[in-house]
DNA sequence: GGCTTATGCGCAG
DNA sequence: TGCGCCTAAGCCA
């Protein structure tokens, strides 16, 4: 489930269980030996998300790195660690918490400086403060690619995945393909706002939920929606819509499925 | 139990 | 363009 909003949460749980005390750094699957000699036996002082990578930083100024792709895993428990099963890549043990990597596209340790390289690579993160609002907007309105693909490009909007992409699309009613320099900015605007909404409310639950209770079957309209209720489109082709009963189309953009309503998201330039 | 698919990227070629 | 990552949920038998 890694989109943004999976990685603030699990940068969150680094800094409550894990930061602040020494940890020993190990590598069971044995992949990441030399990285994790480097860290291992210091104290982890900081942990922070940055879309969809993670970052921790050791007190003696190197940082772990980590962007989990698509099948990669953080387990956390409490000490003490059951043995390794499995793929371990990186076991991270602290006094009160311990934290297993799987399956991770990248796990690296790399200096301040590199950590900055990537930051500056990145775009807009609408989980961070800092979010920056225009600067989407900027990078979005001057490209000619459509406006399904612009939302994942990292460099023009970083967290982003192919759920929150799908559903933000819909839920402003607007046509996947639009390219980006035809949009009215403050649709744009609209849509960051919304980006923003949305992923923090992932934060909080854990799970994505896009759908507005009215929208929902009967008996699903309190509380936290079982899954199948919780998207409009996302992984939906060939249901009704939602809101109005066309069957959710999809199609391959750039390698990843696209899901739409046809008729809803009639917005274009 | 086996098979398919996936919320994502970097890389080889 | 296709593969690796090598997990885990959903589906089928």
């Amino acid at each position: 489930m890694p989109e943004g909003h999976t990685i603030r949460r699990q940068a969150k749980a680094f800094a409550a269980e894990l930061a602040g005390d020494k940890v020993v750094v190990t590598s069971p699957q044995g992949r990441f030996e030399a990285g994790a000699a480097l860290l291992d036996g210091h104290e982890l002082v900081r942990a922070e998300a940055a879309g969809k990578h993670l970052f921790l930083r050791f007190s003696n100024g190197r940082y772990l790195h980590v962007h989990l792709g698509l099948i990669g895993k953080w387990d956390f428990g409490v000490p003490p660690a059951p043995e390794p099963t499995g793929a371990v890549r990186v076991r991270l043990e602290g006094p009160r918490a311990w934290a297993d990597l799987r399956g991770a596209t990248l796990c690296e340790v790399v200096t301040s400086a590199q950590v900055r390289g990537v930051l500056r690579r990145l775009g807009p993160d609408p989980l961070r403060r800092d979010g920056r609002r225009e600067e989407f907007v900027r990078r979005a309105g001057r490209r000619v690619l459509p406006i399904a693909a612009l939302l994942m490009d990292q460099e023009v909007v970083a967290g982003v995945g192919n759920v929150y992409r799908a559903e933000v699309l819909f839920r402003a009613r607007l046509s996947p393909d639009v390219p980006g320099r035809e949009l009215d900015p403050g649709v744009v605007g609209a849509l960051w706002d919304d980006l923003s909404t949305l992923m923090r409310d992932g934060v909080k639950r854990g799970v994505i939920v896009t759908t507005l209770p009215a929208d929902r079957p009967p008996g699903t309209r309190r509380g936290v929606p079982p899954r199948e209720a919780a998207h409009y489109v996302y992984r939906r082709t060939g249901l009704p819509c939602r809101v109005c009963g066309t069957p959710v189309a999809t199609r391959e953009l750039n390698g990843r499925n696209l899901y739409w309503c046809p008729v809803c998201q009639h917005i274009r330039p």
